[in-house]
DNA sequence: GTAGAAGTTGGAGCGCGCTCGAAGTCAAGC
DNA sequence: GCTTGACTTCGAGCGCGCTCCAACTTCTAC
């Protein structure tokens, strides 16, 4: 069953992967993100397994959803103590859902005050025929 | 018609107002975010008009969208410019739409991973009765 | 009049999340 | 051997959006 090779990535590799750069990926480690030190070729070179990078691309996800670094270690510490404080690492995941849920909210109700400007900027637009090439906007 | 008496407000009320601090309202200033300059009491004291302070309201509509300070200088300048540029305001605006829109489906895409994440752990918790007091969760 | 709160300016400082530069190491190809 | 290029470390730098400080003026209450 040795049939996954899970070949050992290079930083450049991971990078283009998780869409991270390669400055990035040392940063994350360097701030303690990592569960572990990513291995080492003889070289010094970093080599990341799989779980390393299904890790980064969580990390990601968080990211990209607004944690900050430093919560991202609180989490990725509670990881690396090993079994025991799940209800921590959900209570944690859970808060952050909640303020990024709110965010969400509150994001698209200031966008509805925008949509209204927008609509009232179309208005203005049909009122006065305009100047040439007015039609000239993509209609995306 | 004179009811609406209109009053000039003082730099804290319009932070009230707003929920910004009266050091970033005086920071929008500078950066060039007003259509023109607060008027001042003779004291030297700014005068918010009513107007004043829609725009503000609005800037904050801006920002709590993630719009740049950068990009809301050239919606400012554009609108200051006065009548003639609606058509680059209105463009201004569904640019800046488009690209929160785009933004609130990806933290939303993000999200499902973690939320994935958080079932996992709600599923752990249920497999192990764990230590006492796992049931004092608020169950939002 | 006088104390204290609240406003003014200009510029410095900060927290965040990268991003980059310099100098060095290592492996592969010519 | 020598070059090229991808990697290494450490630390500095940057862009953003505030946030704060210092020194000063002015309003308000007593």
């Amino acid at each position: 069953m040795a049939t996954t090779a899970t070949a050992l990535r290079g930083i450049s590799d991971v990078a283009e992967e998780t869409g991270l750069t390669a400055h990035t990926l040392r940063y994350y480690e360097r701030a303690g993100l990592m569960l572990e030190p990513v291995g080492r070729a003889s070289s010094s070179h970093r080599r990341y397994s799989d779980g390393d990078v299904r890790w980064v691309v969580l990390l990601t996800k968080l990211r990209g959803t607004g944690m900050p670094i430093r919560q991202i270690k609180q989490y990725a510490d509670l990881v690396r103590a090993g079994a025991g404080n799940e209800e921590r690492r959900l209570a944690l995941l859970e808060e952050h859902r909640a303020r990024v849920l709110g965010q969400l909210r509150e994001v698209e109700r200031n966008l509805q005050a925008i949509d209204h400007k927008i609509a009232v900027y179309r208005e203005c637009a049909l009122e006065r025929p305009a100047a040439a090439g007015s039609d000239q906007r993509n209609a995306a």
